[in-house]
DNA sequence: ACTATAAAGGTATTAGAGTACCTAAATAGA
DNA sequence: TCTATTTAGGTACTCTAATACCTTTATAGT
């Protein structure tokens, strides 16, 4: 149990646009990702669909296919990665994503939006770039 | 989609364990609190369970039955109830909680292991008593 | 053109949180 | 003692992320 915790498919998707980057201007196939990864090939395959409809990558299929990082793609934030991935993010709000809560004053106060602020701010302000 | 989430679970241990502080030293039953808190009776019978084992409160069956908080309670920490409910919390490793990673160094730092402790202290300093 | 390869994308399975339902055991009150 | 009520606890259903499988489509290389 970890109390910030990131999902697979962003796991998959930082690590998979890193390499990319790292092997410009290579091209990448879903399964060498995913044995470099340690990931499912399954999944990542998933989680590229989303990247290439959202223009962060290109596709080609067939022999020697894969993919590559598109040319604006290094100054991509790793929060637009992880709203594609995930979908838009809620940066307001009580950790327990109520709507109701029996108290007038959430428990935590915002403390805890705060330290979530900071979470978010963390991940707009990285890029793949800062990775090359 | 938020940054940081608490479960539903969690979020019916610390509502549940404040109201009890508040009525104390009334005997509040399941049914009323899940009215309450607009959750489901299922699970917060679910969650009392554990809380009875772990010696949180006290249950008492039968017509007027119900639970109350232990005379020591109050001053349970909320890291306290987060682990009765969801078990050990990790406050180190990667936040994607792998083992295994392409990359020599974590791609976040520990930065957002930084923000992880963050979390764990303002949990592990808030009590039931601070909603007397 | 043919063929092998790799992504696209649909469907199905698995694992876990949350939910619902049912029976047994305890107990307060008549 | 009897009855209604409430927790204990088992089982089963739902929903979603993750995983797996399979068919279709595109394309590089021959
Ligand atoms: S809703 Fe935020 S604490 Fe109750
Ligand atoms: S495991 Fe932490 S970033 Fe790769």
């Amino acid at each position: 149990m970890s109390l910030i915790n990131f999902s697979e498919g962003f796991f998959i998707a930082v690590h998979s646009l890193i390499l990319l980057e790292k092997h410009k201007p290579e091209r990448l196939s879903a399964k060498f990702l995913a044995q470099e990864l340690h990931s499912s090939q399954a999944h990542l395959s998933k989680v590229f669909q989303k990247l290439t409809k959202a223009g962060v990558v290109t596709s080609v299929r067939g022999p020697a296919g894969g993919f590559v990082l598109n040319k604006d793609s290094e100054e991509i934030t790793f929060l637009d990665i992880y709203e594609i991935v995930e979908g838009r993010v809620n940066i307001s709000g009580c950790v327990f994503g109520k709507s109701y809560c029996a108290f007038t004053t959430c428990i935590f106060g915002n403390e805890l939006n705060k330290l979530t602020k900071e979470v978010y701010d963390k991940l707009n302000s990285t890029k793949i770039s800062d990775f090359r």
